[in-house]
DNA sequence: TAGACGTAGA
DNA sequence: TCTACGTCTA
């Protein structure tokens, strides 16, 4: 069990399919998918440019969709998770500024789902698939429950690739 | 990669021995010697009453000794390491009963030191080296350093167990 | 130094 | 629900 060093990586990756499933943040930074351990929100540079590479959407974020093909996915910051800070209005830095710039470049970003299943111990577990890749299409603001600025961004699943349908059951 | 979900052991667990060396808590975990993920006392039931299987010495917290043989150790709670709450008295529950127990029910405790090194990459890595079974002496109250008590227990090697002085300088 | 869609156990 | 000697990147 060794994480990921190496250079982060711009689409696919070598070794990764889609529909392949992990059971921990941990094995997504492993295998290189997703490096953050917790942040949704993987970037790095492309161009000279911050780009994001890689986003986990588990769903747990009021205003998120997801379809078949699109994805609406909340930006990062404003403490939204964080219990004992006031919430504040999300900026347009780090993960949110990637994604951003990721409509411009063109860049594919890497989708990997959260799957909520209760195991046999009735314990709840999150299970990650990978998605495959997507392009941002747009973004806005949103006021959020919590009366504060919320990023919001579009994602659209590139086609030609192989259906997930039947393994997320949505 | 699947955390180790059986029972948990008192005393020597198959397969591993003093030395074994594993680089992150996760593995404690998968292997079995350790299973909590972030706490220093692990404890289980052990005829009707709570007592410590394990411990990690990661040496962090003021106050704590590490000779060859015997190990002074901090008791758990009080939000020592939280920032935002104010520091508590630790109460005797949980990780801190459970020690305080394993002194008459003579019951041995997994010593897991950890060990800080600074990688060619210049980053902080603590690696964990399984250091054998331990008795738990004694235990007494102290005041921290933020004037609130905290609970310190003695633990003592058992002897007959491989040297592990080489291996963590000591 | 602080933030981040973490994890398991009590 | 909350705690806990986590772990990584910026």
């Amino acid at each position: 069990m060794e994480v990921n060093t190496g250079k982060k990586i711009l689409g696919e990756v070598p070794g990764v399919e889609v529909g392949d499933e992990f059971q921990y943040r941990a094995e997504l930074a492993i295998v290189g998918i997703h490096r953050p351990y917790q942040a949704g929100i993987d970037s790095m540079k492309h161009k000279g440019i911050s780009v994001a590479n890689s986003i986990v959407d588990a769903g747990v974020y009021a205003g998120d969709k997801h379809n078949a093909d699109v994805i609406i996915y909340s930006g990062q910051g404003g403490n939204i998770v964080e219990k004992n800070k006031p919430p504040e209005d999300q900026k347009l830095k780090k993960g949110n500024l990637a994604l951003k710039n990721s409509i411009s470049a063109k860049t594919p970003v890497r989708v990997i789902r959260g799957r909520k299943e209760t195991k046999p111990s009735s314990k709840l577990v999150t299970t990650y698939v990978y998605d495959g890749l997507y392009t941002v299409d747009r973004y806005w603001q949103e006021t959020g429950p919590h009366g504060k600025l919320v990023y919001m961004f579009e994602l659209r699943r590139i086609p030609g690739q192989p259906k997930l349908s039947k393994k997320l059951n949505i």
